[in-house]
DNA sequence: GTCTATATCCAGATAGAC
DNA sequence: GTCTATCTGGATATAGAC
């Protein structure tokens, strides 16, 4: 039998055309404004012919939902090797902050429950607090232990981010505090690892 | 003639129930997912009804969004005095916050935009605007000038807010990090007035 | 297997009778 | 003011063509 499963190719392709069309509608008319019926016509369907693809669309969003956290994920991962903690830490503030606010949608699939009656599946979840574990070990390399140091460190970027996406998507007024916010939590929670001990 | 307008007596209470009405569905079922059908059924009225009270389901909105916001303001007004403007900084971000989590969807009303096509009216717009003045007077009277300063202390503030509401609404895990956050502010942002200047 | 056609059910909204 | 009737459109399920 043959090693490649070119039905399976062509309909993990299709899948995937779906998907990037289901992102620009979103990103056009908002997450809400998802519907079947326009994203089946974006990529020549009629929309009752999207569920061979997909069982619903809570599962669209669930796919998106995936997605989203992967990339983030692949961000968080494939940086250069950086020797002081706390230029890491720094550095895991930007890049978290830059991926919320460079795609407002985004932002509001992954961290705000706006779509009624979605819920990212177990394994969309599973990927999320992968995401967030990126921070605590970020904070416990440089030394700042404890979940009031972390709540403090995410609600202040994930802060920036949130007043960012409401008042001025795609703007940068929130965005370029966050080293000054960062040198704030630094004075309040001293690192005793990396370049910035006390 | 008669003073008072029975007529108009009644339909101002009509409109009070329908929105009351609202204000229940939306906080059992989600923003997002108000219908006009329940609604109607709730007050004893076919949906079609409601149209004799609100041109439109975004007016049901945006009479929400203002009532929020009156809400918000009469709140932040009717303060007994405090001569020590750093302590009635303090009090408005405590008040505020409170605000913000006491109830998550109205939260999400005022201060996400997620309601596809919803923006609220000049009105209530400038509700908003006044709102924010506060927040503004308070920070001059404790000697903080700057847009950067009010932008930091916002950012802060609904931060915390944000992340509460996200993550655990109804909680209180980040909205109990506000005393400490606003120390971290007020050593960035030494006040010259009141008891904590430096 | 994937499409089209069709049907059901639930939205928001309007017209017009009373 | 509230109703009935009706329109448009979206989500979803199924039957059947190919």
């Amino acid at each position: 039998m043959p090693v490649r499963d070119r039905r399976a190719e062509r309909r993990a392709a299709t899948r995937a055309e779906i998907l990037d069309a289901a992102w620009e509608l979103v990103r056009a008319d908002g997450l809400a404004a998802l519907a079947m019926r326009s994203l089946g016509a974006r990529v020549g369907m009629r929309a009752q012919s999207l569920y061979a693809y997909f069982p619903a669309k809570h599962a669209i969003y669930d796919a998106m939902f995936a997605d989203s956290t992967r990339q983030l994920l692949d961000r968080l991962t494939n940086q250069p090797p950086l020797d002081d903690p706390v230029d890491r830490l720094r550095r895991l503030a930007r890049l978290f902050l830059g991926f919320c606010v460079e795609d407002p949608v985004r932002y509001q699939l992954l961290f705000q429950r706006t779509i009624p009656g979605f819920e990212p599946g177990p394994q969309s979840y599973a990927l999320a607090v992968e995401a967030l574990g990126h921070g605590r070990r970020a904070l416990a390399d440089c030394g700042i232990a404890g979940g009031r140091a972390l709540d403090t460190f995410t609600g202040l970027v994930a802060g920036l981010a949130a007043q960012q996406n409401a008042n001025e998507p795609g703007g940068d007024r929130w965005v370029r505090l966050l080293d000054e916010v960062m040198d704030m939590f630094l004075t309040r929670y001293p690192p005793t690892q990396g370049r910035q001990q006390q």
